[in-house]
DNA sequence: TCGCTGGATGAATTGGATTCATCTAGACTG
DNA sequence: CAGTCTAGATGAATCCAATTCATCCAGCGA
């Protein structure tokens, strides 16, 4: 028999950790910070254990926090386009895309004035998640999939790949640390780390990075236990290394509007091979003719 | 901006889905029918369409209730599952075990008799569910994978492979329905199809199965608009088997004990090629004898 | 040291979910 | 065909669980 902790518990904590704040959770929820307070009490009751580490601020997820947040925000994000894909005309006339979180806000969104520009005619519709939706269900009209190959299962092509760099904040190198000019210099800055959602045992991370760089520069030590932040969030160890708190190894997809803008910086030159980024969509589709211009466009802004 | 529906309009959703019934769905969630009468009627309005057909009897989902279920489900099953996970210690002397829910239903649940006799010692938690749980972040001990090829993310192995024969009831053959002494016979009864969750254009299905048998029997139609019964759960399509309300392609190993009972006949010998049942889990998990133990005794019991 | 922000806590309150009572469609029975 | 039974619909009344209010406390910055 399941046991369903109460749902409205759920939603709280959703939304408070995906905001990191009890206050702005409960302004999106239309509630006092109180009622978030007492749903996440409860949760944590069930839970057996603190979900928040409140004190010292800022308010941070503990471990089963973060075990618990992406399988839940998933799980919402997963309803509420379900639930709109069923609902009665969603205007037919707007292209649903759905895309990886980080890849959402990082790269698309502050991207997408300069598409409204070249077709104004064509709406779009966001939904990041990092859930798979279903194409052939109708739960999206085109994905962005973020694999090492092709998807095989429905029309695809792919954008362009990404590689892996060491970036940080400039302000970390300015404010007095260290010079970085060889690799095992990065190790005297704070090393950010994050989880891959899915169970690539390959995938850029540190230790893989260290690795490669060590056949460069033997004075990398073999066995670095360097686990100075870890984040289960791509998009919160994004915003770690922006606040200056460490160097992460980051797709150079991902953060390329903050190292445009300046506020990262690579700090390392050493490359780790990355993933592909494909457009998805079922075969014959509909609107087809905005597809194509979807991805032509992403290509024509990489 | 995420839309979310009422959380409590989904779980009374998700329960007279999966039972077909608000009578019963009502006494799962320890509530009154009415209840979920109104529950539902709430969300059917926010959808803008019926989810269920209530008249004529039985109760049935419309295509937008099918479209949902899944969906819903899933993420309830997950949400449950990464909550016992994170809770404090869940007994963590049993093994835990995620299957396809058919796979569950019809293979499992009816063999554990025979593993409690064999290994009173270890005690099993069985989660049958669709959804695909995060066995790195402990969502479950050992996962029983369905798949064309071995997975290759963890630790697996392959226990056995199915076949898919053309089902059906006894009943269905002996009240006075024409023999079936070839392919073609089939197609004076009603044929019962299922959505497969993935997205496997090469699934069995009836169209793959009459298409190989017009090859031995050039007198089956090519194109036979047939969709007498359509289901998107397995279990449905089963159970409407089971009640001889036609003829379904099933999977030899999830409908071994209703074959072996005599619940359910072969309709034809002709089989399509299946998949394989994996036992997958974390390499070195601390229950390695277990999972060993497990694994041999699946085969086993083959 | 003093504000200021953001969260915790417990009692009081309230509004939305549930129930009650009643009604109807369809299935089964003889 | 009545006659009966099951399962769900409907609308008003009820009630309890979630929310708010009022207050307190910890951390941070000036």
């Amino acid at each position: 028999m399941r046991k369903l902790p109460p749902l409205g518990s759920l939603r709280a904590f959703e939304a408070a950790a995906r905001r990191l704040s009890f206050r702005d959770a409960a302004a999106e929820l239309g509630v006092t910070p109180t009622a978030i307070s007492h749903q996440i009490r409860i949760l944590e009751e069930i839970c057996g254990r603190p979900l928040f580490r409140r004190r010292p601020r800022p308010l941070a997820l503990t471990d089963a926090g973060e075990r618990l947040f992406p399988v839940i925000r998933n799980g919402f994000d997963t309803f509420a386009s379900v639930v709109t894909a069923v609902s009665a005309k969603t205007a037919r006339t707007t292209l649903r895309v759905t895309s990886p979180n980080a890849f959402a806000s990082r790269w698309l969104v502050p991207r997408l004035p300069r598409w409204r520009k070249l077709y104004p005619q064509i709406r779009l519709e966001i939904i990041g998640t990092d859930a798979v939706l279903n194409l052939r269900a109708g739960d999206a009209d085109l994905a962005i999939r973020y694999a090492r190959t092709m998807p095989t299962d429905l029309a695809a092509r792919e954008i362009f790949r990404d590689s892996f760099f060491p970036v940080c904040s400039p302000a970390l190198l300015s404010e007095g640390g260290p010079a970085i000019t060889r690799a095992a210099d990065l190790l005297h800055y704070p090393l950010i780390h994050y989880d891959w959602l899915n169970g690539d045992r390959e995938a850029p991370s540190w230790s893989r990075w260290l690795a490669v760089a060590r056949s460069v520069d033997p004075d990398i030590p073999a066995a670095t236990e360097h686990w100075d932040l870890s984040f289960r969030e791509e998009i919160h160890a994004i915003d770690a290394v922006a606040a200056g708190q460490g160097i992460a190894i980051c797709s150079d997809v991902v953060v390329s509007h903050e190292i445009e803008s300046g506020a990262l910086v690579k700090a390392h030159d050493l490359a780790l091979p990355g993933y592909g980024f494909y457009v998805v969509h079922v075969p014959d589709h509909p609107r087809q003719a905005s597809i194509e211009a979807f991805a032509a466009w992403m290509r024509s802004v990489a």
